[in-house]
DNA sequence: TGGGAAACGATACCTTTGGTATCGTTTCGA
DNA sequence: TCGAAACGATACCAAAGGTATCGTTTCCCA
């Protein structure tokens, strides 16, 4: 049996990641070429081609394997706080020069197909599925309804942050982000213990 | 002095619109070539570039010009509804091959700043100013609270349509509309008309 | 331990496309 | 009526994504 060649290098493969994260997050998609990430990372251009199909999937994996924990869950006393303070990191995501990325990826899907699929099934589902997780541990605690549609929900609370970062209507800042988690409360949060009046108060 | 010279054709003008609009809706911006705009409208292609300063202008000139008030208020009994009839207008809007100018439009703002200031001056920002003036009206007439800011209400609102328009995480059908726009009842109806008793109730 | 297969960096190349330059011709208005 | 500017047509330019191919290097396995 005939051997199996060179292995890939590891060491081009992350030079060419962190290449393509920095450029693009500082400049964006399309004012970076792959000619200047090839040279950034040292590389020779077949060697990106080598490893990613095109240019998207290359930054694809730039934001899957370099931050693509950056907005997860953090730790807190109960499931609602811990969402209050994921809607803040995302936020500030936002807001850095990260944003740039989903900005990037979300402009290219728009006529890319594959790519578009992509960006759902290993950006925004595994996301998603993270807040489902963490509403349904808010209903468990007893902090939330448990009657409402969670996809919808899901979308209200974060359809305004993809809105500002990609409409730019509006600054994503603390206020903001304290009054979409006051409203998504105001609309499932689960009535409050001491309710002592009859309705027909 | 000299004269002024052959005038604009509006015949041309007109023709490069529809046919701007129509190929961009059925196949998407980058898809269509200006060769092609320019064949398909019977027109040199230097005839487009004498009207406009680059494609994205001629798509979003298409977009204001001929399907811009697509997406009006409709009349209602009240500004609530006409609130919820727009909502129902615009998600539909969004469905149709309409919605490819929409994406369009967002996808290739990301990478040039001239479009996306344009895009919100001439599209976004009139949208909202109408919605501004339709949530006035309701507070006026006593359907809603007047002590929650708007802009960000109007995020809520409209976010999530933008953000299953771009991410295409889920379908913009009718029951969506219904459940956005009840939970921002919720957040910003007004008590309900009979308060009789002063506020230490 | 040595040979073959495949990856490597480099570079020339192809194709597409947005946008420009320039042709001779046409149309208006002063 | 004549000049200026727009017209359709076409050749052209530059940038960029992606491919082909070069000689060279690296590693696995026989």
């Amino acid at each position: 049996m005939g051997t199996i060649g060179r292995p890939r290098s590891k060491s081009a493969h992350e030079a060419i990641l962190k290449s393509a994260l920095r450029l693009v997050a500082k400049r964006g998609f399309r004012a970076v070429s792959m000619n200047e990430i090839a040279a950034d990372a040292g590389v020779g251009k077949m060697t990106i081609y080598r490893h990613w199909p095109n240019k998207a999937a290359v930054v694809m994996d730039s934001l899957l394997e370099l931050i693509g924990n950056e907005t997860a869950f953090p730790e807190a006393g109960n499931a609602l706080e811990s969402l209050r303070r994921q809607l803040h990191l995302q936020a500030a995501f936002f807001r850095s020069s990260r944003g740039n990325l989903i900005r990037s990826l979300v402009s290219e899907a728009q006529s890319d197909p594959e790519l578009a699929t992509a960006f759902r099934d290993r950006w925004l589902y595994p996301r998603r599925d993270d807040v489902r997780q963490n509403i349904k541990a808010a209903i468990l605690e007893g902090s939330l309804r448990d009657d409402f549609n969670i996809d919808t929900a899901i979308d209200q609370l974060y359809g305004s942050l993809y809105y500002r970062l990609l409409l730019g209507s509006g600054v994503l800042n603390e206020q903001f982000i304290e009054d979409t988690y006051q409203q998504f409360l105001t609309g499932h949060q689960a009535r409050l213990a001491v309710r002592k009046t009859p309705k027909s108060a």
